[in-house]
DNA sequence: CTCCATGTTTAGAA
DNA sequence: CTTCTAAACATGGA
C-alpha cells in the first residue's frame, strides 16, 4: 500500500498514537531493516526519549525525537505501522515495536521486509542525500513544468521516478494517467502544455482524493481505476474492458479508450 | 507448484 | 550518457 496517499495515512497515525510518550524500549526482530546504522545506535537515539513531531516527504514518514534527530522509515512494498494496547498481542508480521513506558506500543508490520528504518539528522538533509525530488502534493503548476523540461522516455516510469517526483508508485501512477486520459507509454517529450497540464491537475486531485479516502481502496471515488485494476476489470468512465501492459517489469493498466496511445 | 504483488537498486543491453 | 529490461531482495496469497 505504501506510496504517498498511504504515507500520508500513517503520518497521521504516529501524529494521534505516537507522539509524547516516552520510550521504554523495542523488539527489533528483522534488523535488516536498519539503514545506514546499527541496533545499538538505534536503541541509544529511542530509549528514553519521545517523538514530538511527525513529517513526510514522498514515501518516507519521519518522527522527530525530544533531542533532535528524526527516525525515518520507509514501508517498502508491505510495510504499515500498527500502534496496539498494553492488553494486546503484536500484530502479525510485526517486525519493529516500540514498547512506550505508559504499557502502549507501536508496531512496524512489514511481512517482505523491504522496507527500511533509518536516522537522519533532519528530513531535508534526508531528502537531499537520497536524491529525492520535490514531494509531488501540494506541487504548484510551475514548478511542475520546470521539472518536466526536458525531461524524455514514457511517462509511467517518469512519474514513479523518485528522483524527479517523491511519492507516486505504481498504483498511483496508473490512476494519476487514468484521470488524466494519457496512455502510460506515451513519451515526455511528445507531451503537449495541454497534456502535462493535465497530468499536474490529475496528480494533485488524485492523491488529495486518496488521502480523504484514507487511502483505503473501498473507499475510492466511483470514477477510480485503483478498484477496477484487475483482471476482467472495466473502465468506471466508459466501461471499455481495461488493458494491461509491463512497463519496467511492473504492470501498468488504463483504458484503451480513454488512454489512446 | 506457479504466478503475481503497492518499492528500490543494480547489472546489462541497446 | 541515457533509456529500458530483467532480476534480486523476502515473503505471502490466489
Amino acid at each position: 500500500m505504501p506510496e504517498l496517499p498511504d504515507v500520508e495515512t500513517f503520518r497521521r497515525v504516529l501524529e494521534k498514537r505516537a507522539l509524547h510518550r516516552a520510550i521504554a524500549g523495542f523488539d527489533l526482530e528483522a534488523p535488516r531493516l536498519l539503514d545506514g546504522i546499527d541496533e545499538a545506535e538505534l536503541r541509544k537515539n529511542l530509549v528514553s526519549h519521545r517523538f514530538e513531531a511527525t513529517h513526510r516527504h514522498g514515501k518516507y514518514l519521519f518522527t522527530r525525537l525530544d533531542h533532535g534527530p528524526w527516525l525515518a522509515l520507509h514501508f517498502g512494498m508491505t510495510g504499515e505501522p500498527r500502534p496496539f494496547g498494553p492488553d494486546e498481542a503484536p500484530p502479525p508480521y510485526a517486525r519493529f515495536v516500540i514498547h512506550f513506558e505508559d504499557g502502549g506500543h507501536l508496531a512496524y508490520i512489514d511481512p517482505r521486509k523491504l522496507g527500511e528504518i533509518g536516522l537522519t539528522p533532519d528530513p531535508q538533509t534526508f531528502v537531499h542525500d537520497k536524491g529525492l525530488g520535490p514531494d509531488a502534493l501540494g506541487l504548484d503548476w510551475p514548478t511542475f513544468r520546470a521539472l518536466t523540461q526536458g525531461a524524455r522516455g514514457m511517462v509511467k516510469p517518469w512519474l514513479m521516478d523518485q528522483h524527479h517526483l517523491a511519492g507516486i508508485g505504481n498504483i498511483y501512477g496508473d490512476e494519476i494517467l487514468f484521470q488524466a486520459g494519457i496512455h502510460p507509454r506515451r513519451k515526455m517529450e511528445d507531451l503537449s502544455e495541454d497534456e502535462l497540464k493535465r497530468i499536474h491537475q490529475a496528480t494533485q486531485d488524485t492523491l488529495g482524493l486518496a488521502i480523504g479516502a484514507h487511502a483505503d481502496p473501498t473507499r475510492m471515488p466511483p470514477h477510480f481505476l485503483i478498484p477496477h485494476r484487475h483482471k476482467g476489470g472495466h473502465c468506471p468512465k466508459c466501461h471499455t474492458p481495461l488493458a494491461h501492459t509491463k512497463i519496467q517489469s511492473r504492470t501498468s493498466w488504463y483504458c484503451p479508450r480513454c488512454q489512446p496511445p
